[in-house]
DNA sequence: GTACCGTTGTATCGGATCGATATATCGCAC
DNA sequence: GTGCGATATATCGATCCGATACAACGGTAC
């Protein structure tokens, strides 16, 4: 979800919509788009929320002169900020380290702002995730034994390489994990099976 | 696009919705998804075009009978079959060999259905793929080594385990490229660079 | 200096898709 | 017989993308 990427990166420095987004592309890795389409109208909606304000708002008050027929016009740069309930919000995402946190939509951007995330957290969503994907690789497991020998050759080698993809997920998933205990040996909770 | 995934498994077998679901998501590896929110829309829409049309409509003529308040009703099976413009549209669809087909959205689909596709078409698919995925790869790269050592341990963890899957995904298409080489070792068209 | 072009920048529109939800039937276990 | 999970159709609201439009700025080729 883009509320969180948006949060995060003017939690860092106060920005305008274009550099949003190419942050936001830079920080996922191109795994996500972020598109126009959705960047001004979620900016619009978190403004209407109080997450975020516009600073300077000198020729954003032009916007809209109610004429100017297909709503055209010199426009400036418009800066955002996080207000302080923005702040609050950002600060709450990064704590919730439910089911949404480890989904596919949302994990990446949860991940990228793990440096700012509480341990027992990033290892509960760690975990949630590596099950998530583990579930999908059986299901593949499975399906790929079943339908092997039934199917042309390349439906088998389109399950089998997205079979890869999601163990060498999973493998990835148990190193940062690994990499984590290990960081904080058990100082608490002792259940740690392996 | 799942318009050519359900005109391709309906061009195995007639089925109806919930099936064509099930076949779609094992076909793709659990790639893409395809929720009943746009199944079912997307079946109307190609029985509007008159790609598809409805076998055995008993119960079907009872669908929508102009009044029963929150439009339930005794509703059967709704078995899909091509028609001879499906079929058609279908196999227009196999010849396509453009950028539409190697994006990422279309790819595994038009993929999916490579054993129903000319040699000639699959090479230039590939090619084209591996092309757009080599640049995401060089993208990645490039913002890699600019950022490198200015970010924390996760965005670039993030960022590493991104370039290693569009890696993965080129030396996987290589590979397919060699081996339709292989199969189809250069009889008329003689540009084969390695 | 001016004509051109790529980048920066804001914004909307239509369409595709998802997630959640509602409803109903069927088979099977207990 | 009662409950439960799988089968099955369908819609709703929200989200997001791709394409597109518009405009100002910066460089550079001439």
């Amino acid at each position: 979800m883009l509320e969180m990427a948006i949060l995060g990166l003017l939690n860092e420095a106060p920005m305008h919509g274009y550099e949003l987004r190419k942050r936001v592309l830079a920080l996922l890795g191109g795994f996500r788009a972020l598109s126009y389409g959705s960047l001004y109208p979620a900016l619009r909606r978190m403004r209407e929320q109080g997450w975020i304000c516009v600073q300077d708002p000198a020729d954003v008050s032009r916007a809209l002169p109610a004429d100017a027929p297909p709503l055209t016009g010199k426009r400036g740069k418009v800066v955002y900020a996080l207000t302080a309930e923005g702040k609050e919000r950002f600060q709450e995402l990064l704590t919730e380290g439910g089911p949404e946190a480890w989904e596919d939509e949302r994990f990446g951007v949860r991940f990228a702002f793990f440096a700012q995330t509480d341990v027992d957290v990033r290892l509960r969503i760690l975990e949630g995730r590596r099950r998530r994907v583990e579930e999908r690789r059986d299901g593949l497991r499975a399906s790929l034994a079943r339908t092997r020998e039934r199917v042309d050759r390349y439906t088998l080698e389109l399950q089998h390489h997205g079979l890869e993809s999601v163990d060498r997920e999973v493998r990835w998933l148990s190193e940062l994990i690994n990499s984590e205990k290990v960081d904080r040996p058990a100082i608490d909770r002792g259940s740690d099976e392996s």
